[in-house]
DNA sequence: CCTACCGATCGGTAGG
DNA sequence: CCTACCGATCGGTAGG
C-alpha cells in the first residue's frame, strides 16, 4: 500500500493537531501510515518540513477565506467573513488547528511568515471594522484592532469546544456569533 | 546558590510557558537554574510532577478569582468576573498560560481533573449570565453556555496579544473587554 | 519502502 | 547538588 507525499502531509497534519508538533514523533506518523518512521525520508526531507507543509496549507485557506467573503454592508461582510472562518474550521480542522497553535513551534523565519499570514487575515476583520465606523453603523470608541482582536479570538477558541453534531449546527453557530460580535459593535 | 522546590516549579512555569511542556528538557531548565538537569531531581520526582504543580497554580488562581468576584447587579458582577481573570493572567502569566494550553501534555486522570476545574470556573460565568436573564438585565435569547464561552474565549486569547505596556492599561482592558460583552449581552 | 544503523538527546537513577 | 551513568527514544542517513 504505497503512499504519497500527499497522504505524509494529511495524517501529519492530523497528529500534530491531536497531540502537538513536539510530541508527534516520526516513528509514530509512521505507524500511523502503516510504515516505518525511517521511510517517511522517502517522502520529505525533515519534520519540520511538514509542519510548514501542514501550516502553510492553513493559511492557504484562511486566506481563501477571507478573500472569499463578500457582503454589501460591513455587517453582511462581517457575517461572512465569520462564516467562511468556520468553514475553514469544519472543513480543514487539522490544519486550522496547527496553523493556529503550533507556529511557535517553527523555527525564527518561519515563525514570521506565519505570523505575517495571521496579521493579514486579521486585516480583513480591520478592515471591515473600519468600513462599518466609517459608515456610520459600528461605533467609534472602539477601535477596529481591538474589535477584530475580540472576534478573532471567539473564532479561534471554536475548535477547542465546538461540536458540529451537538444542538447548534454549523450555520446556526455562524449566526449567533455573527450576532454576538453585531450587538458588540453597533452603535 | 541553592534552589528551593519552589523555585523550581516557578522556572518550569516559564519555560512551559514560553515554549510548551515537551519543548521543555530537564537540563534546558536545570541550566536557567544555574544547575545540572540531573540535580532537579533532588527537589521533584518526575517532570509531570512539574507540570502538575504549575497547572494547579493556575487552577487556584482562576477558582480563587472566580470565589473573590462580587456585584450589585448581574452586570457589575460580570465585570468584577472579567477583571479578575485579567488580573490572573497579569500577576501569573505563566501558570495561566500553562493552565490553559498545556493540560492536554498531563496523562488521562489528571487532563480530566484540570478540565473539571475549567469547567467549574466557567460555571462561575454561566452563572452570573442566568442570573443576568433571570433579572431582565441580559437578553433570553442567547444560551448562558454559549455566551460564557464567547466571552471566556476573548479572555482566554488576552495572554497571545496584550501588552501591559501598551497604548491600553490593564483597567481599560478590563472595560473595553466587559463592555464589549455586555452589549451583546444586553436585551 | 525496509534493514541496519548513527549521534544526540531524552527523563531518570545510584552513589556519594 | 555533582559524577557517571542507564535504557529508551529522538530525527535522520546509507545502502539496497
Amino acid at each position: 500500500m504505497s503512499r504519497s507525499r500527499q497522504d505524509v502531509i494529511e495524517v501529519a497534519g492530523r497528529l500534530f493537531a491531536e497531540r502537538g508538533y513536539h510530541a508527534t514523533s516520526m516513528r509514530a506518523l509512521g505507524r500511523e501510515l502503516g510504515l516505518l518512521g525511517s521511510s517517511l525520508y522517502a517522502h520529505i526531507q525533515s519534520k519540520e518540513e511538514l509542519l510548514v507543509a501542514v501550516v502553510e496549507d492553513g493559511a492557504r485557506f484562511f486566506g481563501a477565506a477571507a478573500a472569499a467573503a463578500v457582503g454589501d454592508t460591513p455587517e453582511a461582510e462581517l457575517k461572512s467573513l465569520v462564516a467562511g472562518h468556520l468553514r475553514v474550521i469544519a472543513e480543514h480542522p487539522n490544519q486550522a488547528r496547527t496553523f493556529l497553535a503550533e507556529a511557535r513551534s517553527l523555527d525564527q523565519a518561519l515563525c514570521d511568515r506565519i505570523i505575517a499570514a495571521r496579521d493579514h487575515y486579521e486585516e480583513a476583520f480591520r478592515t471591515v471594522l473600519r468600513k462599518g465606523i466609517a459608515d456610520g453603523s459600528f461605533r467609534v470608541d472602539l477601535d477596529p484592532k481591538t474589535g477584530s482582536i475580540f472576534i478573532l479570538s471567539m473564532l479561534n477558541a471554536v475548535e477547542r469546544w465546538y461540536h458540529p453534531d451537538g444542538p447548534m449546527d454549523q450555520d446556526a453557530l455562524a449566526a449567533t456569533l455573527s450576532d454576538f460580535a453585531l450587538r458588540a459593535m453597533r452603535r
